[in-house]
Parts: C-alpha cells; structure tokens; sequence
DNA sequence: AACCTTCCCTGATGGC
DNA sequence: TGCCATCAGGGAAGGT
C-alpha cells in the first residue's frame, strides 16, 4: 500500500520524468476518485507546465503554473510514466493529442495525460481509494486537506516535544495512534507495525503505558523504517509500482509485516498477527513485549547475548 | 474532543 | 469448473 515512503519514491521519479513539462493533452473518465469535475479539470491542466512535485504524508503535490493537482494514490493508486515512444514523435505545439490518449482510459484508469515532449502520464486505480483534487494556487485550499495533517517525519519540524505532546493525554494504542494521519503523517499499516518492531513496543500497549525512553526510541524508529522503505524503493505486497512502472524491493527488508507464522530475524520467536483498528498486527511477542515483567527479562536476555 | 466502527471498492484466494 | 464467502486497508462518515 502506498505510505510515505512509496509515495516519495514515485515524487522523486515524477521530478525525473515530468518536471519542467508542459501539459499537451489529457483524457478524464467518470470516476468516484475525482474530487472535482474530471473535465474541469482536463480544461484547466492543459497548457499548464509542471513547476514542481511535493509530498505532504501520502498526498503528492504536482505543482502547475497555476494550480495545485493533489493525487492520494489511496490503496492501489499507479501513478506512471511512459517515455515517448521510441519512434520519437513529438506533438505539434497546440496540437491537441487527447484523442490518442482516450484509448488507454479505462473503468480502472481516471485519467491519462501526455506532454509536449511526449511522455504519457497514466493514473491508475483499481480499487478507487485514491483521490484527485485541482485547487488554484491563489487559494488557500491546501491549508483545508492538509491542516489535520500531523508531523511530517523528514522536515525540521519533526521533533521530540512535539511528538511527546501529541501524544499527550491519549488513551488509545499505540498501534491506532501511529495510524491516525494527524499525529505523524505518512505512516500507515506497514510501516506502523515495522516502527514498533523496531523501537520494541507491543503494538496493544496503549499511549499513557509508555514511559518516555520507549516513546523516544519510537520518535526516532519511524524515520529509520520509513528511510529503508525508500531505499529499497518501497514495498510492493501487490500492487504498488513506482513512477517507472516497476515495484519495489523493501518488502524483502520487513521485518515483522506479513511475517506472521515465521520465525523473528532477531530472536528466532514466532512472529504473532492480531487486530488493531481493524488492521492486521504483527509483531514478535519476545522482542515487543506487553508487560514490563517481561521486557525486564528481554533486556537481561538481550544484554546477556 | 477522543475514540471506535462501518463503509467504500474489487481482485485474489480458498472451500466445497 | 464454477460459485460464493472472505480478506486486504486509507480515510471519511457516523455513532458513542
């Protein structure tokens, strides 16, 4: 599923392949992913250059001259880029290549977009989670989608007391506050489970349990999973591709995630699955321990090894 | 306000 | 072979 780091992995390839390209033509088709009139927004993005791509959690932000066209890519979102076509073929300027386009839309397919230079843009979703918004820069609607947005995990203003006083007077686990986009955003199912992994916390614990050397060593695992995410290109279980089309190679690199059944990387105990907001859980119960009697005895057994 | 549950959506999968 | 129930989950909406 795209999270962070699939997100920012298919913004950097974005910023590869389209920035600085000017909108030929695009081809819309009725979709519930579409938060704005699909043909509106056709009318609007044609002509428009590419200024720059942002990320803001899971939402992409693809800068046009005069518009903010904001794609969540929701569970199964494929943003991709062809490069054009190897016979070369470079559209007349205002020629109007849409036409061409039309044929590749589809019940599973939004909208497809070609540019100037001939590469082809194709947004597809098979299960319409994804969400397309156009908002004009002069407003300020960014400020409405991303408002409730939490800490973003690689910008400067992602720090320890914040994080401390988000989590602040919460009863709930830890596993749905990492979950809930307004605390740190970008962090979904996978990578929640793999942070909790990694900081040594049962995902079951709940926010006022942990004391504040366990809530630092989480402050400081969800950038290190998120960064190995993106490093191995992120993690495809089954449907996510990067901005080329190609999966990603961090589902190798999971450590708890889908490992259920299978013996612990670290301590060799079985990995357990459960349901925590309605989302599968996984977790090693040696090296994420619920109770503190038993953390006390991984550590000594930790410190002994 | 915080927290939890339900719903949307469709392909893959397993049971019979 | 085919049919049907079940599962996956991000985030909005609705309820407590």
């Amino acid at each position: 599923m795209p999270e962070l780091p699939e997100v920012e992995t298919v913004r950097r390839g974005l910023e590869a392949r389209i920035r600085g390209r000017t909108i030929d033509g695009a081809a819309v088709a009725a979709n519930r992913v579409f938060q704005v009139d699909p043909q509106w927004l056709r009318r609007q993005i044609v002509g428009q250059k590419v200024v720059a791509l942002d990320r803001r959690g899971k939402y992409l932000v693809i800068e046009l001259d005069d518009w903010y066209w904001i794609v969540h890519l929701g569970m199964t979102g494929q943003l991709t880029v062809k490069p054009k076509d190897a016979s070369g073929t470079v559209s007349e300027r205002g020629k109007n290549r849409s036409p061409d386009i039309a044929a590749a839309l589809d019940r599973h397919t939004p909208f497809v977009v070609c540019f100037t230079t001939g590469e082809v843009m194709t947004f597809r979703d098979v299960r319409k989670f994804g969400r397309v918004f156009l908002f004009a820069k002069k407003q300020e609607a960014l400020t409405g989608l991303f408002g409730s947005l939490g800490l973003e995990p690689f910008d400067s203003s992602y720090r320890l007391e914040e994080f401390l006083r988000k989590l602040r007077g919460r009863k709930t686990r830890i596993k749905s506050m990492l979950l809930n986009q307004g605390f740190v955003a970008g962090v979904g199912n996978i990578y929640a489970d793999e942070a909790l992994f990694e900081a040594g916390l049962h995902p079951a614990r709940t926010v006022r349990s942990l004391r504040r050397a366990e809530k630092e060593a989480l402050f400081r695992a969800i950038p290190e999973v998120l960064e190995r995410g993106m490093l191995y290109g992120g993690t495809t279980l089954r449907d996510y591709v990067g901005s080329d089309g190609e999966p990603g190679q961090n589902q190798n690199g999971l450590r708890v995630y889908g490992r259920d059944e299978r013996r612990c990387y670290r301590c060799g105990t079985v990995i357990q699955k459960m349901v925590i907001s309605q989302r599968g859980t996984h977790y090693c119960p040696s090296c994420q321990p619920r109770s503190r009697k038993k953390e006390k005895l991984n550590d000594i057994r930790t410190s002994a090894a």
